[in-house]
DNA sequence: AATTCGGGGTA
DNA sequence: TACCCAGAATT
């Protein structure tokens, strides 16, 4: 069997051991292959499996997404994080349904020019759709290759990830560009893991150098420590006459891009100045922590009535009152959400006003 | 070419 | 805790 390819033999065990029923597969429409691949990037399978089979449930097709308001989009996309993504879907639906009679335009060029798809996620879907091999370059398929040729250094600088690239174009088959995909990311997702590989039973083992060298534990080089910054902001939970809380919502860009989230600021006072509380009447809550790849935050929040008569607080288009029965039409931050829910579920009038 | 975007799975 | 996950856009 070593002298067959390297895409038969890993096609042959796709065949008998790949995954097949995940949900983007048993229906594999463009559409749905799409969806998938954005939710996937930079997310684990097991964590978007239940956000997928909510985002198809309410948008089953093209022309439904793209007629969907961004909150209710980033409201189904709240808890995933990388915010950008689902904004970008939908700008890429409104794109598909003006411009491509509502289907996305199926070649790697024009994928590759609609927001949120970059080369990998263009030939993932292409592959899938058209059946025509194509690399493939997700966090999988660069540990295979990583092992496969040895590779050293972090797959995300990006002469690594240009060998890694040159090395999956090389060993591409010639038919079965869908199952292909499958099966060298199910490679790496479920044999050639980043630890405690199953090289025993890998089908490509025969010519996997560091297989051969004993150095699989050593690769893919990890990334460089990052530095984690700490932040500490408070927040307040402003709470009027019919029980409602006081959302904003959040810039574009950065952190939580065009979420809802509480008036924030890193200073109490200043805070509570622009929004027109008195400091007396405003209860600390218990500071909760938040890690993040990059950063951990520390948030600490505050909670009390809001004077709609005294106050300057007015309601437009970045500001507005959300009752508890509101809260899940739009989209918030983890923690925030969480926050809202433990200390306001239900009736919010009577614990809190005096 | 390096940094920035979340949140959770897993050892 | 450390590291990574079906990466892309921005700086």
């Amino acid at each position: 069997m070593a002298d067959t390819s390297f895409s038969t033999r890993l096609l042959t065990w796709w065949d008998r051991h790949g995954r097949k029923n995940l949900p983007w597969q048993n229906e594999r429409t463009p559409y749905r292959v799409w969806v998938a691949e954005i939710m996937l990037q930079q997310t684990q399978v097991k964590t978007v499996i239940p956000y997928f089979e909510r985002f198809t449930a309410r948008f089953p097709d093209m022309n439904t997404l793209a007629d969907a308001s961004v909150d209710e989009v980033l409201a189904l996309w709240s808890g995933l994080g990388y915010y950008a993504r689902a904004r970008n879907l939908l700008r890429t639906a409104k794109i598909c349904a003006e411009q491509h009679t509502g289907e996305l335009p199926l070649t790697p060029e024009a994928l590759l020019a609609l927001p949120g798809i970059g080369e990998s996620t263009a030939n993932a879907i292409w592959s899938q759709a058209n059946n025509h091999p194509a690399v493939v370059l997700d966090g999988n398929v660069q540990r295979v290759f990583a092992r496969h040729d040895a590779i050293a250094g972090w797959p995300g600088k990006s002469s690594v990830r240009r060998k890694l690239w040159s090395a999956a174009e090389q060993v591409l088959p010639e038919s079965r560009g869908a199952d292909y995909t499958q099966a060298v990311m199910d490679l790496g997702a479920t044999l050639c893991t980043r630890k405690n590989p199953v090289c025993d039973q890998c089908p490509v083992n025969s010519d996997c150098s560091s297989f051969r060298t004993g150095t699989v534990e050593q690769l893919p080089t990890p990334r460089p420590r990052l530095k984690i910054t700490a932040h500490s902001f408070h927040v307040l939970i402003l709470i009027d006459d019919q029980g409602r809380v006081l959302l904003e919502r959040r810039p574009p860009t950065g952190i939580w891009g065009g979420l809802w989230s509480l008036p924030e600021h890193h200073n109490r006072q200043a805070l509570e100045q622009r929004l027109g509380v008195e400091h007396d009447d405003m209860q600390s809550l218990p500071s909760l922590r938040h890690q993040l790849t990059h950063m951990k935050m520390t948030i600490h929040p505050h909670i009390g009535p809001a004077k709609p008569l005294a106050t300057g607080v007015e309601c437009n288009q970045d500001q507005r009152w959300f009752g508890p029965q509101d809260w899940s039409k739009i989209g918030l931050p983890k923690p925030i959400r969480q926050l809202l829910e433990s200390h306001l579920a239900g009736d919010t009038t009577m614990s809190i006003r005096k």
